[in-house]
DNA sequence: GATGAATGAGGGTTCATTCAT
DNA sequence: AATGAATGAACCCTCATTCAT
């Protein structure tokens, strides 16, 4: 990554795997932007090539052809998001916390989502998904930003918060799932898929309404009737 | 509607629909079809004209250009989807039958949903709502299934459903969309946004959690067996 | 010429020859002013039929096809333009004023002569005569604003003024087309064709230059003066 | 140039133009014909391309696109034209034979004027001009065959010939001018700018009559009226 | 005579891909 | 491995022209 639009690598380390990795770093990142910019068909491998700074040719020995480029694109996007999630390890400790601790999550969690580069490239694999069979893999519930990290984190949360008492989901991968669904699907929905920014107040609401939901359905009563739980 | 797809109108009925009527009719389906089939960019205006047995040029007759043919076939098939969305009256009337109906709502909407068309149609709006604006009043809260139509009934039953003492929802209007976002985004997500088809028990999975997490969140507690708990 | 943009012409007199003279003249002007504007194959006849208000059909039955349109534009424009030639009958009649006169005569010459649309007109028909051989009776000698009204006055004042004894003419055809071929020549190849607009002291320097050639070949030098020569 | 429309260069000598040359002469060989032969609207770029022998898309990658390609066919054909003129040294150097000197380079400026490819070209310019800006360059004063070449050796003739006594052009480069404009605006307008083609004896009409107007302004009044002079 | 709808041909331009170096 | 040049197919769109009313 330190050196990607270089077109004179002279001297590069004589570790280096193969040939030039620099450019096949650069061609994946003109790649990226301009596959998210355009999508698939629009998207041309001139444009690609000229902003990698490499010849066309060069694309077709790293990659083949459009749709595997494109492949590649995808699955890097995919798993550097992943990769790139930040989890804020403070929140849903404190039992005490828990309503503004979801909420604070909740704005965290839309806000990643509905970045203009994570939401365009989601757009971009729902386009394309049925017309790429290997984007499958892309496509779903492992998706950017909700990926396996912060849901495993999530899970792992409300188990132990129903462990402690404070919540009551027997099952809580589905519970951490209803948070997160109702938060994406709202902000999926009222941002057009990404394509038009919320005000702060729009998020606040959705993050609001999701809270609600969740608790309603797995906040153990609170007071007198805490010892009995629903469970 | 009769006969649209007639090539040969040459001895037509003096009733039969001619000239601009059913040529653009004949247009909008094959565009329909092969947008949905193809994409936007993928779809080839020589190929729909040949579909529906036209000249090009007639094509740009009616509708001006591609994006604009493509706008109308999509809020014709925005505005056709929720014309056409039955309602099943029965549902949600017997506040005994509630888990059952809900199962059975669920299971009717998410059929709906993931109809391979519908479905095919949604990745269009949404790999395209970035690159024309006029689709931003398809793409979203109004989209096809999940429409006014269906959306306002359950709104109603909700509330009904509350006012009887059955559920809890002050805000029906929410309650109802939690049910309903909770079976799309599972669906969308488990089926890759309708590029796989669900099996039965899978449909039923989505059905029963959605409906778990409703009635935990809206349910009013049978008075005497609250401190038993549910299930 | 009247009302010749009506599109509903409903009481015109019984006179009329036939149909809608209106609607002819109306795709004419449209047709002229197009055709100057963008070309001939540049010019659509959708504009044409658009701009006169009339449907593309029309412009058909009443000139056949594009190019009988065509040359019938350019003969009236050429027609037209020699009618409306205006003679200024006060110049080169005081042998006294000569020099001053052919100064102005150039001057409203030139100015007619690079006039935008007459300008526009020749351009086109140089353009067009080797494809539309009807045109050849549109080009060259006889064409606008050099037409025979100017020039036949030209020829007859210069041949008085010869017959005064101020010129000396034998051949006072010649000796006026030296006169406009020079101005005419100059003007055109100096502002690029009637594209470029060219400043007063341009013209002026034109018509000096032109005056200048004529006086030396043509003027009988003032008798007892002719030792000292001109200027 | 020798080979620069083989179209299989499969074993060509190693010093042969290979590659780029040969296709972008070949192109520009053949698109020349064709703008001259069709005009710049009615130029196919399919044309070109068959009969350059290349693929239509070479040709934009070596000039981007119609319109550029027009512009370098008429830089290189005005060059070309420039370059090519011959000037024959032996004409107005003896000072007898002015007259015969004066018909006899008429004649050849007007055959080379009058050449249908050099008219047609400059049709082509006349008619493009006001569509395409950078052709001002290759329009007017600076035009194929009356190119700086020929005229500032017959401005230099002039200026020698007045010093030697025997004309009297005070400014040599308009008399010369003076010279060419004559022949060139009465050749264009008798052949229709170069559509007709000019008998001989019409030829020698022009030349004998822009001779004769050139004697007549500048020639000195030979024999015994000499010393007087017109100055 | 006038219209709106329809046509078939064709144009410029762009694209993904390959060959020769 | 990397390049520049070249390809052939396709696409959107426009045009002059005709048919049916």
């Amino acid at each position: 990554m330190a050196s990607t639009t270089t077109t004179e690598p002279a001297t590069l380390p004589s570790g280096a795997p193969r040939g030039l990795p620099g450019k096949r770093t650069a061609i994946m990142r003109a790649a990226t932007r301009i596959f998210i910019a355009a999508g698939y068909e629009r998207a041309s491998l001139d444009t690609v090539a000229a902003e990698a700074g490499v010849s066309k040719q060069t694309i077709y020995n790293h990659f083949g052809d459009k749709e595997r480029l494109f492949v590649a694109v995808v699955d890097e996007a995919r798993t550097g998001a992943d990769r790139d999630t930040e989890l804020d390890e403070t929140l849903l400790v404190d039992p005490d916390a828990l309503e503004q601790d979801l909420l604070r999550l909740g704005r965290q969690f839309v806000a990643a989502t509905l970045d203009p580069e994570v939401s365009a490239l989601r757009r971009l694999i729902i386009a394309e998904v049925a017309h790429h069979p290997q984007l499958h893999r892309s496509c779903g519930a492992d998706e950017p930003q909700s990926g396996p990290k912060l849901l495993g984190w999530l899970i792992q949360r409300v188990a132990v918060l129903t462990a402690q008492g404070v919540l009551s989901a027997d099952r809580p991968d589905r519970a951490a799932a209803h948070f997160v669904s109702q938060l994406t699907y709202e902000g999926q929905q009222r941002s057009k898929y990404g394509t038009l920014p919320l005000a702060p107040w729009e998020i606040d609401e959705i993050c609001a309404d999701a809270t609600d939901l969740f608790l309603r359905a797995y906040r153990v009563p609170p007071a007198h009737t805490r010892a009995k739980g629903r469970r």
